[in-house]
DNA sequence: GCCCAGGTGGGTA
DNA sequence: TACCCACATGGG
């Protein structure tokens, strides 16, 4: 099998890797926080700028907002980008708190598409975060795309030329029968896999799931 | 020293 | 629309 399914790579892997138990959060506003935070970075370096807003009993809309940006910026540092990271972070905490009383879940209640449209609306989110915040925090069946599902469709020989966005979401979406559970696994196993083997830019095959499969495993890579 | 990491926004042609 | 670049830290 050369080009498997959408649905062929999914069982794979879960065969492969078993319950990634996403996302690794203690909370609905940690996800968003996380979302936020990880964008180009790696996730240690989110744990650290997490563990440090916890230990500043920072980790709700209200507190985080009482911060002045400095030390918000401060606290945040190693996950990179920190002075747009914190800009990011407050206007999301602003809107949470405007818009919903600070009430995280109650925010993210609704139609997704609507949620959505007001997600990108706030500057330092864009498509995959907002999708992200969707997913792991709301609950939303929404299929979240990122650089290693990108990668990971173009080896497998999906597409011919790098997906857009919207595109590829597509092209999961309508293999997969509509369910957050799905898409939640479905996503922290393709991150998983890119982690682990074939697909991140150092290719690691030995042992990958999809090694008849893609083209990194073809190409003696 | 160099490349990379669970992106986003602004500028230019 | 399609590129290019800044943003910044920490690991390999």
């Amino acid at each position: 099998m050369s080009r498997p399914s959408v649905i062929e790579v999914y069982h794979r892997l879960l065969a492969a890797f078993g319950p990634q138990h996403w996302w690794p959060a203690d909370s609905p506003f940690e996800v968003m926080i996380g979302a936020i935070l990880t964008q180009n970075c790696r996730w240690q370096n989110v744990e650290r700028a997490i563990a440090a807003l916890k230990t500043a009993n920072a980790l709700s809309p209200r507190a985080l907002l009482a911060l002045p940006p400095a030390t918000l910026a401060e606290l945040i540092r190693p996950a990179g980008f920190f002075n747009q990271k914190q800009r990011s972070l407050r206007g999301l905490c602003q809107a949470l708190l405007t818009e919903a009383d600070g009430d995280t879940a109650r925010w993210l209640r609704g139609p997704t598409t609507e949620i959505r449209h007001r997600l990108l609306q706030l500057r330092g989110i864009g498509p995959e975060t907002a999708d992200s915040i969707l997913l792991y925090a709301g609950n939303h069946a929404i299929f979240v795309i990122d650089a290693y599902s990108r990668r990971i469709a173009q080896r497998i020989g999906w597409f011919d030329s790098p997906p857009a966005y919207a595109q590829l979401q597509h092209h999961f979406t309508v293999a997969l029968a509509s369910n957050a559970a799905l898409f939640n696994e479905y996503h922290a196993l393709l991150v998983e896999l890119a982690k682990r083997h074939c697909l991140s830019r150092r290719p690691q095959c030995d042992g990958c799931p999809l090694h008849s499969g893609c083209q990194t495993a073809r190409t003696g890579g």
